[in-house]
RNA sequence: CGGGGCGUAGCGCAGACUGGUUAGCGCACCUGCCUUGGGAGCAGGGGGUCGGUGGUUCAAAUCCACUCGCCCCGACCA
């Protein structure tokens, strides 16, 4: 295509008041504008881009034997409300009333209605499996949109569902979209993890996410290079190391106004890991005492998930439930539920609150001197080692852009999907759903490939594959070479992508260093430049966007030796 | 929803504290000349509800109140 007729409005100025480069850039080279708050226009080059996602998408769903379909994307109450999903799912679903009256949502995600309609079309187990997939527009009005295209109100989902007939049935469809999904997120360019992770309110079964690693990312994720064990830090364990137990006898110490886990550890002289922390929480139905080591955090999805939720109790309510002042609370003579995290060693002596003002109690040997109910509550942290193999752990922040999860009869028993097996019998169908976010897959390429001047984009989903420079458009031999190549390279077909090559030149009449600008910007995988220096001596110049490598190859060997260099590009 | 910040030309900003010419600068844009290997130069030109509403004042971009929008941190994220 001819830059001079296509729509790229690149900045020169970086936008101020953002931070991730995916936001940045995708601004700056002229991929999208902001229409408000989490909604987003894709600009034609942000527009190829997803498509290009989306083309590998359907290759690899197909290849599982997906069917595409489509839904609708508004959708009547009452399938919600028989799921209960219309009730427990709050402020974050958009709803509004046809003009009858009646009540409507706008899918923020499609089982209900996918289910609905297996319901009433699949009756037999003759029927199954059936992997059926859309790439459709989900709206979710979120708290807090943020980091540009990365979270938004508004946005496109591969979205598919498996209905089978048994569990083995859905562990093979469930197998059978991880690998879709390494494929997927392999041939897009992505460095990723397949990480655990918690199935929050989309079932209580097995699910896992697929995970970006870059620093803009709003998620953590734990990993063992050793043993390969990576979980989302919402559900990772670690083996935190345990100190050598310290003798210290059972006694009160003075510490007056010594409140917190540091100021009382530093008065004392003891390390904070002989410390135990004593949190009370309120949940809807009672306070709980939650015990965790004084050099640990809590990690609130893990108690959240046993005792429901809760929130931590504000100075005035831990006095009025405790009757002592914050700062001071220990694990000893309480009636109310205990729970302390697994770290906290039988073996060892510690340190907390003696339940009164200015003391603490030293030499508390747990299960002797308090029961709690012991669970895992603690958030993994970089010294912890390996749950599985010992090694040392890291923690990198991930940008999520897959998951799966295995459904089973969560929607079929509510929805009544319900197929008649071998022997006559009526069974619920065994459903699992997988969801991809193009958009968020393009921000993560473009936070693992870029530099100073721009993005460097995979080319399985850069928006052209080669760029075209003709950099004096007053210079009629530049411009009759440049034409020439543009029209051969744009013949030759592309058995990486399995098409043609898509060629963009740089028509415009504009100086040199506009369109070299430009060109590094957008970040097509490979620039070729004729100027007329080059042309005196019979040669263009071919550059590698990634590498910024540039060779110089005599005119009439032009073709072949651009070609070569986007294959050996990635 | 809590905390913080910002709204002045398409973009980036100054002016505000201490009210007082016609609201200014750089880039972008338009016309002409010139130039063509890393965002050129000269000349001329267009573009503003100073986010909105109300108030104080002889006078408001500037002070006050309310409100809307956006960004960042947190809560949330099916």
């Amino acid at each position: 295509m001819r830059y001079s007729n296509l729509f790229i409005p690149t900045m020169r100025e970086t936008p101020s008041g953002i931070n991730a480069i995916s936001h940045i850039l995708m601004l700056k080279a002229g991929y999208v504008r902001q229409l408000a708050a989490g909604l987003f226009i894709f600009l034609p080059l942000g527009w190829r881009v997803l498509n290009k996602i989306n083309v590998i998408l359907k290759e690899e769903m197909e290849r599982i034997g997906a069917q595409e379909i489509s839904m609708p994307i508004l959708h009547p109450a009452e399938i919600w409300q028989q799921t209960g999903r219309w009730y427990s799912i709050k402020e974050e679903m958009f709803r509004l009333k046809d003009r009858t009256g009646r009540d409507m949502c706008l899918g923020m995600t499609h089982e209900e209605i996918m289910t609905w309609i297996a319901a009433k079309e699949i009756k037999s187990y003759r029927q199954l499996p059936q992997i059926w997939y859309q790439i459709q527009t989900k709206l979710r009005d979120e708290a807090r949109p943020r980091g540009g295209v990365l979270r938004t109100r508004e946005f496109i989902m591969k979205d598919s569902y498996s209905f089978d007939a048994d569990n083995e049935g859905l562990d093979r469809s469930y197998q059978m979209h991880a690998e879709a999904y390494h494929r997927i997120f392999s041939r897009c360019g992505l460095r990723y993890y397949q990480v655990e992770s918690d199935p929050g309110i989309m079932g209580d079964m097995e699910s896992h996410e697929f995970m970006a690693p870059t620093p803009a990312g709003e998620d953590e994720i734990v990993l063992c290079d050793q043993c390969g064990y990576a979980a989302n830090i919402e559900v990772a364990k670690s083996n935190p190391p345990i100190p050598p137990k310290i003798d210290m006898e059972f006694s009160e110490v003075y510490t007056p106004n010594k409140k917190s886990v540091k100021e009382v550890s530093e008065f004392l002289g003891l390390d904070e890991r002989y410390f135990i922390k004593s949190l009370l929480v309120i949940t809807e139905k009672e306070p709980v005492l939650v015990l965790i080591r004084g050099d640990h955090e809590i990690n609130e999805k893990k108690l959240a998930r046993i005792i429901g939720e809760f929130s931590f109790a504000s100075p005035e309510e831990a006095h009025k439930i405790l009757g002592i002042e914050i700062g001071f609370i220990g694990p000893l003579n309480h009636k109310i539920r205990l729970i302390a995290d697994k770290s906290i060693s039988k073996d060892i002596l510690y340190v907390s609150g003696a339940n009164k003002k200015d003391y603490h109690i030293k030499g508390i040997t747990p299960e002797k001197d308090f029961r709690p109910e012991w669970h895992d509550i603690r958030k993994v942290s970089e010294i912890d080692r390996c749950i599985k193999c010992n090694a040392p752990i890291r923690i990198e922040k991930a940008i999520e852009v897959g998951n799966i999860f295995k459904l089973g009869t969560k929607y079929s028993l509510p929805l009544n999907a319900i197929y008649l097996d071998k022997d006559g019998k009526e069974k619920p169908i065994i459903m699992g759903s997988y969801g991809i976010g193009p958009a968020r897959v393009a921000a993560a390429a473009i936070e693992q490939n870029n530099d100073q001047d721009g993005i460097i984009w995979p080319k399985s989903i850069a928006p052209f594959d080669i760029e075209i420079i003709p950099l004096n458009m007053g210079d009629s031999k530049t411009t009759k070479i440049a034409e020439e190549l543009y029209e051969k390279v744009s013949e030759i077909y592309n058995s990486f992508a399995d098409r043609h090559m898509e060629v963009l030149i740089d028509d415009r009449d504009e100086r040199p260093g506009v369109k070299f600008k430009d060109a590094d910007l957008i970040g097509i995988p490979i620039q070729v430049i004729i100027g007329e220096k080059g042309l005196k001596e019979g040669k263009i110049e071919i550059k590698k966007r990634r590498t910024k490598e540039s060779k110089k190859v005599t005119i009439n060997k032009a073709v072949v030796e651009i070609v070569n260099s986007y294959y050996e590009t990635y």
